[in-house]
DNA sequence: TCTTGGCACTCCTGTAAGTCGAGTGCCAGT
DNA sequence: ACTGGCACTCGACTTACAGGAGTGCCAAGA
């Protein structure tokens, strides 16, 4: 059986109203609150339909209803338009970024101003590097046998290494090292540097090949393996808003999931162009993840995109708002990268 | 009333066993686990007095007793030895170390490794660029009117800052700034710092002085007031051990202050030199923590500290362990930094 | 003077029973 | 197809009661 417009639409205040109160949401108190039109018979009659569907259920006999992920789901796909910002919120969003000086903190800047608005727990991934060009290689001597490697991508970001020298070597040394480095990498795309190194080496004289082959797989570990690590969260407090009853009763395993970077990656990094990814509880590939939502974007200069960043709640979150909250940061991050 | 060694002796007996069970504990059960050598009856003449004094409490009239802030601060100073490491313990700290290949890497895995050994709350401050020398200056051109500046000091940290510049500058003119820079600066003191950047400023050219007092207020923004901010962070998933007993019900205040980069450098980054600093409940000065305790201490090359490290938990933690396991791990480090 | 056994007392914990009320499912009537 | 009515279910909250852990105090003993 198919769902005409009412059930729907009980749905939708099923939905709205759990999001509001927090508590099971029973017939009565549904038709009082929202203009519906019908009885309360009516809509029982519609609920058993929902929850037969699987789109709600009780937590126990004699209790309202409770969306169910796929409830939350249809909500989200079919039943919900995105809210505008308020003014309020724009000018929020302005003058939080606006004092940045740095990628560094465009970063911080924006994973607390993403927690304080959608009041969860923010993730915002640096620009990956698979995705930046090389703006500058530097090379500092820091003694006789060793050396710092710093890169600088065209997104601002900058990574650093130190690399020990297989032999002595002179400062000259050095600076012929990163004269041939800069004019093979300078402006190349990271996810192109492995071929390009590699060609490095092959082109140095033999006396210098071991050196060469040193600093070049410190680089390729720097700029290629370890690339996407680095990310910002905050907002962990406003897991515990709402009392134990979001997510199960324990925070332990969602705060388990949030020390690993590599989940978060996972969750935040993966993002196809002008889209927001909504995961909603047993969607989220992660056990740990099962009783929590995810909301990610990408974001980055124009409509390329470098990074993610999302924001991470119980299932029962308002996802309109949020939805909106999270497009307009990613926006306003990308704009302002897109200036430098 | 002054507590004579047999009450001192009951008193660390309720304070072990507390710690072990996380019930309160009464004189029976006090008898049978310790040798005392006396009876229940006695035993609860000396928890009388103990509680006069304020060093334990019972939760109500009819339970067991729970040791007070006072209590624990009493059997920290006095009643405890400091627990030697197993050689497992030691081994870990050592395998877990040792393959760091970075002065992040360094501070990401020792707070790692200290969470995951006293299964608390690990914090780990960067070496305090105010008790760091600078090693080198680096003046990178991103374009005619932008240079990146990368600080590299003696502690293997890096600090990296976008510099607006007044005016176009040709890279010629970068190349002389980072000799002068670098001529004033390196080898010194960044505490030292101030009054040589100021020197550089006065001692330029007029042609040049907008152009290096602009890079001027960037470095003493960048190297001294922003300069100890950097920490990590890791095991907050083990606060919820415990159940929600420990820190009286809620999470939430803690979680906060561990947001707050100023609040854990002030736990963590006051340190004197060579001594364990232990804070329980009430002692601390942030309201949020007054249910949790912090063990700290300094590390750095040598008997020099650059920078702290320690543990957060609840007040009912196993100090003798926990301070053993912070003090040897900031040794580990320190000895890792002094081979740099 | 210190220690000890005894004893009455307090108060938390757990169980059982009972009431209340919200919410439901179903059915007959419109 | 919708509605009002009604019996039913079941969790939440109260009360009552028994059990037990732990205490404080006291008088007697070392």
């Amino acid at each position: 059986m198919s769902l005409d417009d009412r059930k729907l639409e009980v749905l939708r205040a099923i939905v709205e109203d759990y999001v509001a109160t927090q508590e099971p949401v029973g017939s009565k108190a549904l038709v009082e609150r929202h203009q519906l039109g019908v009885s309360p018979a009516t809509v029982r009659n519609d609920m058993a339909v929902l929850e037969e569907e699987g789109y709600i259920r009780q937590p126990h006999t004699s209790a309202g209803r409770v969306p169910t992920d796929a409830g939350y789901r249809l909500f989200v796909d079919r039943l919900s338009r995105v809210k505008a910002l308020s003014p309020a919120e724009r000018r929020a969003i302005e003058r939080f970024l606006a004092g940045a000086v740095d990628l560094d903190d465009v970063v911080h800047r924006t994973v607390r101003l993403l927690a304080q608005l959608t009041r969860q727990v923010a993730v915002v991934q640096y620009p990956s590097l698979s995705r930046s060009s090389v703006r500058h290689l530097e090379l500092v001597p820091i003694s006789t046998t060793r050396v710092m490697l710093v890169m600088i991508a065209d997104t601002g970001r900058v990574e650093q290494r130190l690399v020990e020298l297989p032999a002595p070597t002179t400062s000259d040394d050095v600076l012929d090292l990163r004269r041939k480095v800069n004019a093979k990498l300078a402006g190349q795309k990271l996810a192109d540097a492995p071929p390009l190194v590699q060609a490095l080496v092959d082109e140095s004289a033999p006396e210098a090949r071991t050196t060469m082959a040193c600093l070049a797989s410190v680089l390729l570990e720097t700029l290629v393996e370890r690339s996407d690590e680095r990310l910002a969260l905050a907002g962990t407090a406003n897991l515990t808003r709402g009392g134990v009853l979001d997510f199960q009763g324990s925070l332990r395993p969602v705060l388990e999931a949030l020390e690993e970077e590599v989940i978060l990656l996972k969750l935040i990094g993966e993002v196809e162009p002008s889209t927001t990814r909504v995961r909603i509880g047993d969607e989220n590939e992660i056990d740990n993840l099962r009783a929590a939502s995810v909301v990610s974007t990408g974001y980055g200069p124009g409509a390329t995109i470098v990074g993610g960043l999302g924001v991470l709640g119980p299932t029962r979150m308002d996802y309109p708002g949020t939805i909106a909250t999270v497009r307009a940061v990613a926006r306003y991050v990308g704009d302002l990268l897109a200036q430098n």
